[in-house]
DNA sequence: TTTATTTTGTGACTTCAGTCAAATGTTTTC
DNA sequence: GAAAACATTTGACTGAAGTCACAAAATAAA
């Protein structure tokens, strides 16, 4: 049922059977259709989700554009972190591009287990690590490359991604215009 | 001697006198003179520290060019996630602009800390999570605003840190021409 | 102080990406 | 299928920031 969790955790650290048991006590599974919230702006982000199929955009509305500032596909864990942690109303939207199958857990239960099973904590502190690890390269990626050098880094590391996704998302996740994008891709033929 | 540092950490979290007690036996304070770098490119990140006075300055080395991604002043930690977490060699330097005083922390004591006792861990959490929401911003900093809007954001945080540094570090931490911040400023008279 | 070195400011010019507008292409929806 | 809605491409133009070169100012060193 929540094999692809178990799999993607014990990517970071293991658990014996029991702490698992007891972890996904608070698993709650759920479809989530095409063009459905599971975060708005303004709203407080109270749970992770863990994408078991499907796919997600998260972006924020600056003068009525979207401004896309992630994508999460399969075997990715979806949140606002700022929303999450601080208990803040969140500034961006997370919306389900495709219909989806997630894995919910509420951040109540998700501090419990924290508490309750340290090698749980461990798997968060070392997803929270490579989350910081993945956000630097995304600010050096602004400071260092030119939006064509973004788009074709884009290109070797994801190339998934870039099938799935319209033009025009892609672009406001490079921060360049659609009409840039679409002329960039034409001059690498 | 580390009061800062425990007044910091208690920030986040509280430790019992006799956690603290365990934890500080692990702290080795240093000085560290203006110029000396704390890690450089090709290093491979062993320690955390901690700024009890002093200032350090991140970055790299891009066509020649010190490209800065951060400044660490008083009271907070200085290290390269990336290289400590994940043992590779930092694409970073960390160099000290003013005459220091650090506290310094082992990467393998850190992580027996954790271990043995759990609200270090939960502090160590707890400072990644708003790490991650930093980095966040400073990403939103650049996917939004163009160069003048970011330095009139910095402007109205962080003015102390403007004081003490030059022009040109400033300039590459906002990712842009030195002659460009110089005409901001102008226009700004 | 004088000299040397580094840092900052200015001018002239270029370039790359943004904007606006219109055309073409592609999906949805009925 | 046709029509509508949406996405992408193309062209013409604009403008903001980069680059280069040099002057001025500030700082450090002699």
């Amino acid at each position: 049922m929540a094999d692809a969790l178990k799999r993607k955790l014990s990517e970071f650290s293991s658990l014996t059977e029991n702490e698992w048991e007891q972890l996904s006590s608070c698993f709650h599974h759920l479809s989530v259709p095409r063009g459905s919230f599971i975060l708005k702006e303004g709203q407080i982000c109270d749970s992770v989700y863990f994408v078991n199929k499907g796919a997600f955009r998260h972006y924020f509305l600056k003068d009525g554009d979207e401004i896309h500032t992630a994508f999460s596909f399969e075997n990715s864990f979806v949140a606002n972190t700022r929303s999450l942690t601080e208990q803040l109303p969140s500034d961006q939207f997370i919306v389900a591009m495709e219909n989806s199958e997630v894995i919910r857990m509420y951040r109540t239960d998700l501090f419990v287990m924290y508490k309750s099973i340290p090698s749980f904590e461990v798997i968060g502190r070392q997803m929270l690590q490579s989350m910081i690890v993945a956000q630097e390269a995304r600010t050096a990626l602004f400071m260092l490359y030119t939006p064509e050098e973004r788009y074709q880094k884009l290109l070797s590391e994801i190339t998934e991604m870039l099938k799935r996704l319209p033009l025009q998302q892609i672009a406001s996740y490079l921060g360049i215009a659609r009409e840039t994008l679409s002329r960039i891709r034409n001059r690498l033929h």
